[in-house]
DNA sequence: TCGAAAGTGTGACGAAAATCATACACCTGA
DNA sequence: TCAGGTGTATGATTTTCGTCACACTTTCGA
């Protein structure tokens, strides 16, 4: 169950396109590759598409032609095995770009994004772009700088789920939900995603039942807390330890 | 044990980098994403160095400020958990390109290169490189689609190392091999590397024994065998089937 | 050419994690 | 207000996989 009403708070309404931008890049939470100019640019480009929650913004072996930049709503990026079994790859918010990066080579989509949220996204058409691209170095330079973050991110997440267990992807989820989806108080760090087990389960490659118990664990350990049905944090040196975390990460890699 | 006779049957020699990028391009598995014309100008700024099987070519927190063109050579990249473990992310041959991609935004490595063989390595410096990508459109172009194929590479890896177990892993890994480096013959295929399992091991992050283990039920089956100590697939279906492999990667994404 | 080093093959064991099964607490909408 | 859907909690069982131990084989260099 996502928590329609907290995930609203951001809501920075149907034509703040600019304004999103700007906070996303002058806030603490800057995942925005770009400079405001080739936010501009971007933008002149966009058509502007509202997703039902639930809708499918792409499936996975659709031709990819375009790129897609989130102007309200999340957004998630996932891959199927062929018995149903999901592996959910990105959260994408508010002032995000994603899109099948090799749509620049007119390849098939490799995964599929599907709306968590009702949603409303800029769709920017590859035959629109690749103009631009070649034209405007500056902006070509900092989608190159863009792709490569986004190859980073990858590279890092297949590290956590891979080297400490399903507890150490687990401990990096929420390590990673921290940023952009989370809230300080007295009595610990809240969230302000509400992400099921099922949904956490899907984010590491692992079970419903797995991460439940897990979750438990921690609880019982007193590390971690619920609060109306949503994880708080009691104590993060707890969970980092399980990861192995050492803060080395630069936000826009250390994200959902 | 990697079998250095085999190995040289393809090598270039010292001096034979247009030779190289050429038969790249126009042989079988062409891997190489960029054209002629962009491999001429990134052949301009590079520094022919050699390196003695073994020896790192960078270091993991290494100060990143370079990529690296393979004229001759095998090379290994990886990733080290805290105790020891390697977890394999690429072997690349000559004619291709690797490196830090963030180096264009001066990050520091996120993992070790390693020779394999004796190496000869093209270096491009960060600097010689970056006015070049800021003025030359088509060349910025290419890097792009290369900078987005390594990614996806990386995807599709993590696809496979976490949805259908060891075996499914050691399974894509088997067929990964198959492109670059090996040799049809009327009894199998026979590759032309020769990996041990503990090398097999650190490619699906498993361990030596795990690997052996699977290895020998595969044979004990009829699907693969040995000559000469290394692997020869008898059945090519049953290994696909394994990890689902439905024949849809594009050859540059399914390779080591 | 001989011995050390590296690699292979296997059994025993246990921990981790998936799977199967069941109970129960909730919303929520007819 | 009650039924059905969704999510949580937990036990029992099985499978997968890593660890340890040891014998055997191959390779390679002094």
């Amino acid at each position: 169950m996502y928590n329609e009403r907290k995930g609203l708070l951001n809501d920075k309404g149907v034509n703040a396109m600019e304004e999103v931008a700007c906070l996303k890049q002058d806030g603490l939470n800057n995942t925005c590759m770009f400079s405001r100019q080739s936010l501009q640019t971007l933008k002149s480009m966009m058509t502007e598409t509202t997703f039902k929650k639930g809708s499918n913004i792409f499936w996975e072996g659709d031709h990819s032609d375009k790129l897609f930049f989130v102007i309200s709503g999340r957004v998630k990026v996932f891959k199927s095995a062929y018995d149903g079994r999901d592996l959910v790859l990105h959260y994408f918010m508010d002032g995000d770009l994603f899109g099948e990066i090799s749509c620049l080579g007119s390849m098939e989509c490799a995964y599929t994004a599907t709306a968590v949220t009702e949603c409303t996204i800029g769709l920017i058409s590859e035959k629109d772009l690749e103009p631009q691209l070649l034209t405007n170095s500056s902006l070509s330079f900092e989608f190159m700088k863009w792709i490569g973050m986004m190859g980073q991110f990858t590279q890092v997440k297949m590290r956590d789920l891979l080297f400490y267990g399903k507890n150490g992807a687990l401990a990096s989820t929420l390590l990673r939900m921290l940023h952009g989806y989370s809230k300080t108080e007295e009595d610990g760090i809240h969230y302000t995603i509400s992400l099921t087990n099922s949904d956490l389960a899907q984010l590491i490659g692992s079970t419903r039942e797995t991460v439940n118990r897990m979750l438990q664990s921690w609880k019982n350990d007193g590390a971690i807390d619920y609060y109306h049905g949503s994880i708080v944090i009691k104590d993060l040196k707890y969970i980092k330890e399980i990861c192995h975390c050492e803060d080395r990460c630069p936000l826009n890699i250390c994200r959902l």
